[in-house]
DNA sequence: CTATAAAGATAGTTATACTATTATAAATAG
DNA sequence: CTATTTATAATAGTATAACTATCTTTATAG
């Protein structure tokens, strides 16, 4: 059950799972307390270690469990970084979903959708134990290294894929909504996502590669230069 | 010595030594035969094998020679990947030093930088150890896994990504000669050749995240689109 | 002919990524 | 209220990766 906030401002619960491909996983996290300890502590340690560092020991030590328990659940690290990315899709496709709800002007859509990928960073909306912050981080830094892998065509042939996919899709219906005539829908949806992600991480690692400064709020910032370069590819 | 071809169809050659930066390595392997043979056989066995599943093993029963030498040349793959990676960088400078020489419209300029992103893979330009259309590869498919790591920002402390850096910056002044108020020079050069990168890539493996068809010269349609982008960007 | 450096051969260490087995505690079915 | 299933814990073990160390051989420079 997730709690969320209407435009209203008042607050309202609503009936949702997030619910991500079952290949993903031996057996439901989201069912058991060990699952969801599995979940939360996995985020909290590949935000700590990354990908490389992060092992199934440091992660049964963390939540006073063994590595066997957790294999029990996921097959590999990689399924489990891979299951974290697609509860992200899954969670940023609501969040499009829900916010554009009744919204009539597709540029403003658009503007949504660019909050959305910029900003599904903010905590409080979801469940105990999955911190969106945490979870955006994971996606920002280590999230493309889920599809960047020589298993690329095997795990696309499962569906493993498909949340991604299905997000591109929702934002091109809205790109051809404001521009029927665009070249470009399906690469522009997947470019505003990875460079939302991209320019968060280069402002804080490697800011020659931006112009989004390095403080604080860069988020802002992002936002407002996706927002520019939208307006001027679908002028 | 590389040869290369100008424009009026001569073959000249050319003394010119690409170097990267020195803490790349222990030992440079542009010197040596097994160091040569060391950079030729990781390129074919990154591409073979992927980041993840190539080691210092299979690379020394390669060449025939044995784990302990190939350490000799590099700490680690990590920063035989970076090396490799920096030399692409280095490489793709120096085409489009090379390309826009003499060239005086800057929009002309960035056409022939977005040829040089999706084309630097055309081999026979270069060096018989390196192939260029490999290591374009490499770049594609485990490139950023070089600056995705914890250790970027010590990385970045001993100046391992200045030849990425340096790029585009060369990317942005031309960017800005062809409008001089563009706000966001920085981040559209990084996003060229990401984008150029990710697209081939998706192309490929996840087509229905691009527009882009799966065909054999897909090439060719990024880099229209590329231009597209630019040209609605500048406008 | 000798000194030095590069590479090969071999062996060993520690950590990771698992798999297998048994024991125990908790939930639930009859 | 016991029997049975299920989940998890505890423990042990294997194969491979990622190194490090040492010693020998080969090539070359003076």
């Amino acid at each position: 059950m997730l709690s969320v906030n209407n435009s209203i401002g008042n607050s309202m619960s609503v009936e949702i799972k997030i619910s991500v491909n079952k290949g993903l996983y031996l057996k439901e996290p989201q069912d058991t307390e060990l699952g969801r300890k599995i979940i939360k502590n996995s985020i909290i340690l590949f935000n700590k270690f990354g990908f490389e560092s992060f092992n199934f020991k440091k992660l049964a030590q963390e939540i006073n469990s063994t590595e066997a328990s957790i294999y029990r659940y996921f097959e590999n690290k990689h399924l489990l970084l891979l299951y974290l990315v697609n509860w992200y899709w899954e969670w940023v496709s609501y969040l499009i979903t829900f916010n554009t709800m009744n919204i009539l002007n597709p540029r403003i859509k658009l503007q949504i959708i660019i909050h959305s990928f910029v900003s599904a960073a903010t905590d409080g909306n979801g469940l105990e134990y999955i911190s969106e912050s945490k979870l955006h981080y994971i996606v920002i830094s280590e999230g493309i290294k889920a599809y960047h892998t020589k298993g690329v065509d095997k795990d696309n042939s499962k569906g493993f894929f498909l949340s991604y996919k299905n997000m591109v899709n929702k934002v091109s219906q809205v790109i051809l909504e404001v521009d029927p005539n665009f070249r470009y829908p399906n690469a522009l949806a997947t470019n505003l996502y990875e460079t939302a992600n991209n320019h968060i991480y280069f402002a804080k690692h490697l800011p020659r590669l931006t112009d989004i400064s390095k403080e604080a709020n860069n988020a802002g910032e992002v936002e407002k230069m996706l927002n520019f370069f939208t307006d001027k590819l679908l002028a």
